[in-house]
RNA sequence: CAGUCAAACUGGUCUAUCGCUUUGCGAACGAGUAAAGAGGAAAGUCCGGACAGCGAAGAGUAGCAUACUUCCUAACAGGAAGGAGGCUUCAUUUGGUUGAAGUUUACAGCAAGUGCAACAGAAAAUAUACAGCAAAUUCUUUUUCGGAAGAACUGCAAUAGGUGCAAUGGUGUGGUAAGAGCACACCAGCAAAAUUGGUGACAGUUUUGGCUAGGUAAACCUUAUGCGCUGCAAGACCAAGUAAACCAGCAGGAUAUUUAUAUCAUUAAGUUACUCGCUUAAGCUGGAGGGUAGGUUGCUUGACCUUGUGAGUGAUCGCAAGGCUAGAUAAAUGAUAGACACAUUGAGUUAGCGAUAACUCAGCGUACAGAAUCCGGCUUAUAGGUUUGACUAUUUU
RNA sequence: UGGCCCAUGGUGUAACUGGCAACACGUCUGUUUUUGGUACAGAAGAGUCUAGGUUCGAGCCCUAGUGGGCCAA
């Protein structure tokens, strides 16, 4: 199966986001805050992974900063996203994630890849608790 | 030859793998395939427009902006060319006297009104007081009997009384008791008129006038000119459901009559900051349907780009040919690896008397910065490279 | 996207129409006390967010920037 990360698999809508921010399934792995649930069925979206990249303007000035954290950690988790992926489509659910940089200086790809890594393992040994 | 500063232009290239967005093909929002995919400032949001909506679509006031002239432009607080002033350098002169070059200026009005000016200074705008000068007159003292000194009264008008950022034209002569543009000469400067040149700002010349008019408008203000307000989160459309808002029917204060119209009054609502003005309504029943959330659209062919050519001192404009060049929306344009290019540091080799240059190897680095309706400007940021100008230091021949 | 406001000792605030940057709390030193607190006496600590300009002279006026906050939807 291919890496991919197309824009239905991008939390877009505002009900959403809402729903996964008002849960209170979190934890940090500084400087990456993750933020995730499960969403209210949906009978026309299928797709079981829905994800949302953030970056705060308070942390990182300027914009092309922003975009490049963005892109890496978008990166990253395009090519790491398979187990995760298939677990989930075995539950037949669909999670709501939400990535958020809290950081302060513009990581390098090494970093961020340790990171990321490291935050999807905790993931899912987090959600086969749940189970 | 190097460095610094200023201005203008430019703003790395290629390959492999894995991806993202849009559009075309495809029955298909899937798979596949082809094409395209961020700047000179996309930034700041400081000006100006296009485009869109608002007001029953009007007036006035307030408010805001601009400020030498002419031109350019869709428009501008932008630009071009010029005028005037300031500063610097050089030359010149008895002398900032004259000229040249460079650079710079929010450059209308304080000879409309009001206000302000700490400290210092007699005085900060008003002409008076203080200090000062002085003949005559009166008084006092003294006397060598000529006069002298002091006080009062009176006259004088400055600005050199030396403070201050800033001091009421300057020099000289006459004049007088003492003085004063009081008078005169020369110089500087102002106003008005005429005239010459220029589209004009303005410049030159002549005559007349009164002798002099202080600073500050980035103080209030005055004058002239311009501006209606809000912004693509504007606005338009889509399916579902329903309101204090809309439409229809019935009812409705006083007066008049032609009995459904007009006028008047009360209250309320809507009308861009305000005022006037304008519009509408007041209770009951029924109908039809807005906003918000989501989606679609607005959305990229345009005061467009490239090349050539003509007009103009120039900003800019005309003509011809060719081209289509992002359109995302919790927001695409990316990541990894490698090679080259460029800059810099260190080491080595070669050339040269030398400053240095060329080559090899290794390390480190490659700016500012990311479209969000679109354009024209301005401002700010910017590694390296190229060009031009100014300044500084130094080497070799 | 559009609009508005603020920045002054360590902290919170003043400074009127441009004319010596002030106050409180805190800090430090001394006195009082067996010691600490309280009280009393005194001292230090800024050049007003940054850079230009106007002015004789800017915390104040003008221009540009930096940082922070607020509002509409």
């Amino acid at each position: 199966m291919a890496n991919t990360l197309k824009k239905i698999e991008r939390l877009k809508h505002d009900n959403q986001i809402k729903e996964v921010f008002s849960s209170n399934t979190r934890f940090i792995e500084y400087p990456i805050r993750v933020n995730y649930t499960f969403l209210s069925s949906n009978m026309e979206d299928t797709t079981p992974i829905k994800v949302l990249i953030g970056c705060s303007k308070r942390g990182v000035k300027k914009a092309v900063h922003r975009n490049k954290i963005k892109r890496l950690i978008r990166e990253v988790y395009r090519c790491n996203n398979n187990t995760l992926n298939s677990f989930i489509k075995e539950s037949n659910a669909q999670l709501g994630l939400s990535i958020i940089f809290i950081g302060n200086e513009i990581p390098d790809f090494e970093y961020i890849n340790k990171k990321i890594n490291k935050v999807l393992v905790r993931l899912l040994k987090n959600l086969s608790k749940d189970d």
